[in-house]
DNA sequence: ATGCCTCGAGTTCA
DNA sequence: CTCGAGGCAT
């Protein structure tokens, strides 16, 4: 027989309420999504039909209608309290001295808990129905958001249970859960929304809407952790037994709350949440002690607005706000103009942060991020500070959105913008001193020339008093050209000189550095070719270059397209060679670089593989000439004997080699182009030199690491990671910088992360350093 | 075209 | 370390 509708409506209501309460509560969901969805429909259905039926604390009406045109102010029976912050273990182990001095009892009992980073609210009850709900304020008053918390589902709209007072207030914190937070940002980027700065900010801004539709939006949680006023009725005494009550009446109650003893007993509690904390699905900025019995905490009694019984032990914090002075853009070595946010200073996770990247144009338009902004900084598992977001709630008046510069601040030329690219770069190249310091930078840095002792502060000395112009002038410069700079900028600082201080020690540093510099004239390919800064060349690249080729003067004069014959250089890469060595300052600074003494050591002929590689087919493929495809290609160098007799060619006789019309009227056109002619005939030219020299027989003795790509991650102690490498490239192995399904070995150091973390999860072979240090010992070349 | 996988480039603070 | 993008395999 059908149930009568009021029986239904009942029957209804308290499966919805029963659902909510295990998933929110108990953290055990009862029943599927859809079918929560599906019984809400149906109850939605059946109050509608009967509006007599209707309740306040229906699980329907949860999320009002009507946008409140503000907050009405509420006023807190009893104040919401601050809490004292404790950020070491000594004034934690003070604070329990105080307590135990006070009450003259040795052992004492504390409720430990996390402590949320989320938004404190109250919430009342009266006759066991949520009839308000308020933030906490300035602690005093705070702001009625009822309907907004209506829309929260860990909240009850009933108590359960019985026996509950006539008069609750329950006091939680409101949170947004982390994989909740990042899923809504990943939505709201999605479709262009306003993306949360964090969990904290979103939860604290989804409650101050004035629309409650919008609130019920938020994926918002709470967590129930004291009380206030409690009128007709009794709670225990001790704060553990509330929470235990409160749980039981049907408020979430983080499963992390425990009793421990004494101080030793907190900060091991204190420890075991900090270690737990990253795995967390909440954030949380420390953990509260508070007393345990009341009786205790009555007497203990209150300072000012907090109380003296309880308190915050903080975790260094890995984020906190702080506000954008300037945003201003820095050069670097390619031109690259990337705006650095000077912020005001703040200690983040223990270190003071003044700077962060904000990445490029396109991330500062995605954040919003303008001069004048509140913003959150970040520290996460890395080292390098971020602007997390903008706490848009907080923005002054009169801001503008942020725009990159139309000019270099540094030289003046024009900033401009790659077609489909997203750095913007300075147009100045080596006419921007910017770019000049930044290649001079580079040149001497560790892994190019290793010129020690040359740091930023001499490079920018030295090339504000015109000392250095080129990369080519370091190889010029001369001890008393040092002396005679240290005296022009001591001159211009007004600083005293050293010289005259200390007498001839002063003069130990520009020896030193005279030397450093003398000491990099020998050097090897490689590393020369990577010093020269080319675009899109990097350690990995001049090393294939240097294999390769074998020889500068072959590849400062080499014509683009045979770069490509190179594995992992393609057209991009090729290009940006052929424009470097193009320039005649380039050719000429090589030039100085020989002249002035540089040497390369390990000049040889091609590889072998080269030449395999070879041939007029491959060049006319390399040339990128349009409609020519590699079958092209190969019949026009199967009809030609060379690039000559190509050149030599009127345009019908491609088509006697068997190319389409079009392929043939697509190369003749090609050809017409004096610079592309001339480019054929230079890789012509190029392609048969490299044939005519005898290849250097690559035989390579067969290592025990053969093919195997390895990847080092964490510290090592007997060696750097450098060291390690060459090793183990010594032994055949690809030392690649990331893991991947194609990574053989990891060998994991001290303190090693992510990539160990990676290779565990993909199953890869794991060595720590004894047994690489092992492996190595045995092949021949221990430490 | 699409989706890895690498490499290059840039960055902070003590 | 992270992001962007070049190179290459599918």
């Amino acid at each position: 027989m059908t149930p009568t509708p009021a029986a239904r409506i009942a029957d209804l209501r308290r499966q919805l309420e029963d659902a909510n309460y295990r998933y929110h509560v108990l953290d055990e969901p009862s029943i599927p999504d859809a079918e929560y969805d599906r019984l809400l429909r149906e109850l939605d259905e059946l109050e509608a039909a009967h509006p007599d039926l209707a309740a306040a604390d229906s699980p329907t009406q949860r999320v009002g209608s009507a946008p409140a045109g503000k907050f009405a102010e509420v006023r807190h029976a009893i104040p919401m309290l601050s809490l004292g912050n404790a950020f070491s273990d000594e004034e934690v182990q003070d604070f329990v001295r105080r307590i135990a001095d006070r009450l003259k009892r040795p052992a004492l009992a504390f409720s430990a808990e996390p402590k949320l980073d989320g938004l404190a609210i109250s919430l009342r009850y009266e006759g066991g129905v949520f009839v308000q709900g308020a933030t906490r304020g300035d602690g005093a008053t705070g702001e009625d958001v009822t309907l907004n918390l209506r829309t929260v589902k860990a909240i009850p709209l009933k108590l359960r249970g019985k026996d509950w007072p006539a008069v609750l207030e329950v006091r939680g914190e409101v949170y947004m859960p982390r994989a909740d937070f990042e899923k809504y940002n990943e939505q709201a980027r999605l479709h262009g929304g306003k993306v949360l700065a964090n969990p904290r900010n979103g939860a604290a801004g989804s409650l101050r809407q004035l629309d409650p539709r919008i609130t019920a939006q938020r994926p918002l949680a709470f967590f129930a952790y004291g009380t206030g006023l409690v009128e007709g009725g009794e709670l225990p005494d001790a704060h553990s037994a509330t929470l235990k009550q409160l749980r039981a009446w049907g408020f979430p109650v983080s499963s992390l709350s425990d009793v421990v003893e004494g101080a030793d007993g907190l900060l091991d509690y204190y420890r075991r949440i900090g270690e737990a904390r990253d795995g967390l699905p909440f954030d949380i900025d420390g953990v509260v002690y508070k007393l345990d019995d009341g009786e205790g905490q009555r007497e203990m009694g209150f300072v000012s607005r907090a109380p003296r019984w309880a308190i915050a032990h903080k975790f260094p914090a890995q984020e906190q706000a702080t506000t954008v002075e300037a945003i201003e853009i820095q050069i670097g070595r390619t031109g690259a103009a990337t705006p650095v946010a000077r912020l005001t200073p703040v200690h983040v996770a223990g270190v003071i942060v003044t700077n962060a990247t904000l990445h490029n144009a396109d991330q500062i338009a995605r954040l919003d991020v303008r001069v004048g902004d509140h913003v959150i900084v970040r520290r996460a598992g890395d080292v390098i500070p971020e602007v997390a977001g903008v706490i848009l709630d907080r923005r002054p008046d009169g801001t503008v959105p942020w725009q990159m510069p139309t000019h270099c601040p540094v030289c003046g030329a024009e900033i401009v913008r790659e077609e489909g690219e997203a750095v913007w770069r300075c147009s100045g190249e080596l006419s921007c001193p910017a770019q000049r310091k930044e290649s001079l930078r580079h040149f001497a840095s560790r892994r190019a020339m290793d010129i020690e002792g040359l740091g930023d502060r001499y490079i920018e000395d030295l090339s504000d008093l015109g000392y250095l112009t080129s990369i080519a002038d370091l190889y010029k410069l001369t001890l008393d050209d040092l002396l005679e700079m240290k005296r022009r900028v001591d001159e211009r600082d007004g600083t005293t000189p050293e010289t005259v201080k200390a007498g001839k020690v002063a003069t130990k540093w520009a020896d030193n550095l005279i030397e450093a510099i003398d000491r990099s004239r020998t050097t090897t390919l490689e590393r020369f070719l990577f010093a020269l800064g080319i675009q899109h060349v990097g350690e990995s690249t001049a090393k294939a270059l240097a294999q390769w080729f074998g020889d500068l003067q072959r590849i400062r004069h080499l014509p683009w397209p045979l770069f490509k014959r190179v594995p992992d250089i393609g057209g991009e890469v090729a290009r940006s060679l052929g424009h470097f060595f193009d320039q005649p300052g380039n050719q000429q600074a090589i030039d100085d670089l020989l002249a002035r003494g540089v040497v390369i050591g390990d000049t040889h002929p091609p590889s072998g593989k080269l030449r395999a590689e070879l041939g007029l087919a491959t060049v006319l493929v390399d040339l990128e000439i349009p409609k020519v495809t590699r079958i092209r290609a190969e019949q026009l160098a199967s009809a030609f004997p060379s690039v000559d007799a190509l050149l030599d060619a009127p345009a019908h006789n491609f088509v006697t080699a068997g190319l389409p019309s079009e392929s043939a009227n697509a190369f003749a056109a090609w050809l017409e182009d004096e610079a592309n002619a001339t480019l054929l005939s230079r890789s012509g030219a190029a392609l048969e030199e490299l044939l005519a020299i005898t290849p250097e027989d690559v035989a390579i003795a067969a290592g025990p690491l053969d093919g195997k790509t390895v990847v080092l991650t964490g510290g090592l102690a007997a060696m750097s990671r450098d060291e390690a490498g060459e090793k183990l490239e010594a032994l055949g192995a690809k030392v690649a910088g990331s893991v991947s399904k194609k990574t053989h070995l990891v060998v994991a150091g001290e303190a090693a992360g992510s990539k160990l973390a990676k290779a565990q999860e993909l199953g890869i072979e794991i060595w720590d350093e004894a047994q690489l240090l092992a492996f190595l010992a045995k092949h021949g070349s221990g430490a």
